[in-house]
DNA sequence: TAGATTGTTAATCGATTAACAATC
DNA sequence: TAGATTGTTAATCGATTAACAATC
């Protein structure tokens, strides 16, 4: 892994896909693969694939393409997966506990140490063999200890004031899926939003769209 | 409304942050804005926001700016929220759980008329209403409510089936949580994933690199 | 060596930004 | 009318695609 400069968020964005890919064919016992036939695959082309690796180095061979093992660990590294990383879920509700219980925190070297929620009901039982905490441990158990990644499944008004508690705690990097935008306060901030509605109303649009369209014709 | 004709996915996937916007500046009490100010608000130039909207239509007013109400109405009508669309949600497991529980539906326009699980413990339990039917009762169900939405919440292996099988019942839209890409098999199909560990992915390539170029000062 | 496929430079395409005349 | 802000055209910027020499 090289180069490195400013890499689009574009780019950025197809990683993870590659990596599925890579896995996905890995666990195939496909052994190497050329950028066109991956880009077929992922219905890329094979220009983008070679730009979008050629941001980090060349993992390529003329004449050859790529090695499938070499690329998806060259990835996986790109991705920072093999650097450890502690982090707490506040708010256990139906999406927090569908979070906790559905995501692969470990292969991407994530550790969920800490699970939070105002309601009593919850506190005390566990998920994914993490007990449940008062929100009002949160800043006792950071100093304790010091989690670098906050996973943000609370509503929205509860958002504001929990990131200030959060930020305050020195965490900087935060799994958000509310509706509140944590950049508005903080600008050495790293969030990633996971805005599920405004997906379902992408599809609404393209739904009422491809309608329109289909009662033109 | 009046334009529109091959509108770029990138000014789509701004609507719905729109839409939020304009909902919330609404509920807050505010009549006008320009697209400066709006702009501001959310990390956009007031050209973009200018150029956006103008794909649809000229919703401003010169001297004066956009009235929230109507524009929120306009951006309401091209997302197509007030068409009628019944949805059916496959996989009970927790993330289809949370879904079926955590979103809200009905402001979209969509219902959701049906829930389904192979699971036998979860036959017959309710789920925001709704009573969770066998996966293999999905025929007849669809040839009796003709649901035109499905949301897959099922695990990668088990997508390929089952989509065939909802495809053949006639739907042509999904909400996707599978890491199955559906595109591979219907060209005629509109599809819009929720790829959450993708995002996850991104989240840590940030991480990573965000250190790295502190450890670099 | 000949064939294949990369890495990389140049060309094209599309999206964002700037500018400004139109007009409320 | 003067000031403000839109709608829209032109300029810039960035991303994707095409082309091809380098090389395995």
């Amino acid at each position: 892994m090289a180069k490195r400069d400013n890499i689009s968020m574009l780019v950025v964005r197809r990683l993870p896909r590659y990596y599925r890919f890579l896995t996905e064919l890995q666990a195939e016992g496909v052994m190497r693969i050329s950028s066109k036939e991956l880009a077929d695959k992922m219905h890329l082309t094979a220009s983008q694939v070679r730009q979008d690796f050629n941001c980090f180095g060349g993992f390529g061979q003329q004449g050859y393409g790529y090695s499938v093992e070499q690329l998806k660990n060259e990835i996986e590294s790109i991705l920072g997966l093999k650097e450890q990383k502690k982090a707490i879920l506040v708010g256990a509700g139906n999406l927090g506990r569908a979070v906790a219980s559905h995501m692969a925190f470990e292969p991407k070297g994530i550790s969920l140490i800490g699970i939070f929620d105002k309601n009593e009901k919850l506190i005390g039982t566990r998920l994914r063999n993490v007990i449940i905490s008062d929100t009002n441990q949160i800043e006792l158990f950071c100093k304790k200890y010091m989690p670098n990644l906050a996973i943000l499944c609370v509503p929205k008004e509860a958002a504001q004031q929990l990131s200030r508690r959060l930020y305050t705690m020195g965490i900087r990097y935060y799994w958000n899926f509310s509706h509140y935008d944590l950049t508005n306060d903080y600008t050495d901030v790293v969030v990633e939003n996971v805005h599920m509605s405004d997906s379902l109303l992408t599809l609404c649009y393209r739904i009422s769209d491809d309608m329109e369209a289909k009662s033109r014709r």
